[in-house]
DNA sequence: GTGTAAACTAGAATCATTCCCATGCAAAAG
DNA sequence: CTTTTGCATGGGAATGATTCTAGTTTACAC
């Protein structure tokens, strides 16, 4: 399978949890997972993955540049599939559902500022959180229930 | 003192911990702040007041207004003084330094990206990561030492 | 001044995440 | 295809940040 040699083109060993772990994300309905969902997700599907393992891998995974880890309010990390297109996120609180969006003069003004600041950037994120218009409208989001 | 009226303001009872914690903020040489540093800026000055407190106080002041909590990487929460303007962060992973700044044209963009969403924003936030000039230059940063 | 609700302190508890180490398993070597 | 070798894993303990709890104290209205 492509997982398997997906890990090794990142420098992993194509281990069990690695590639349960790959497929998971790949696969999620949800494509923001705390930790603990994915380590929930593991066990629904029978396997026996330490919950630090979980914590290890994703970190592994982060630094391969497989998974990006999003710091959204709230104190724990979200995880999602790096598909290589950078995108922004806008974040509902009061169901929980992720908006993602790419705008070209946004990114280009943050590279204008960092450039007159002299900095070099590694990564950036810029969230808004908020109220989606299917909470606004029907009191519940438009696609999943409220957490 | 006007630290008294600020809190009475904000709905809040002028209580000996909450006017020295409001202080610390403002006078803060270092504007970002977690708890923690709050914390033993208040032992500095002699004050008995417990971490709890301290934690406690920056959500009610959040709460308030008074100041802005900010959710970097590395998993710590960190506030400073809302002085009403708002504007956008540069961390340096380096050195820790956290540079300001403000664009007219991204505010605008964000808010178009928001209104094609039919998204009531409460709150956005854009950080963006990397290494500062000084870092760059000589090795260590040009305002401060190196956390 | 006095009463009362709100706020405080210290320490225990909780939550997310990481560490530790004996055992397990993937990839390289034979 | 077996052995070797070392990185990876699992589970429980440890850590660090933050929050809760209980009993005590304090701000402020009357």
């Amino acid at each position: 399978m492509s997982d398997s040699a997906d890990l090794k083109k990142a420098g992993l060993k194509a281990t069990l949890p690695r590639i349960k772990i790959l497929s998971i994300l790949e696969a999620a309905k949800v494509r923001h997972m705390t930790a603990e969902d994915v380590y929930k997700a593991l066990l629904e599907t029978g396997e026996e993955v330490g919950l630090a393992t979980v914590y290890r891998v994703l970190t592994q995974f982060e630094a391969a540049g497989l998974v990006i880890r999003h710091n959204f309010e709230g104190g724990r990390s979200v995880f999602e599939i790096n598909q290589g297109s950078h995108h922004d996120h806008v974040v509902c609180v009061e169901c929980g559902e992720v908006f993602e969006f790419y705008d070209p003069a946004i990114e280009e003004r943050q590279r204008k500022v960092a450039e007159s600041l002299g900095f070099d950037v590694d990564s950036h994120s810029l969230y808004m959180y908020g109220m989606c218009l299917g909470m606004k409208r029907h009191g519940h989001c438009s696609k999943k229930d409220g957490h």
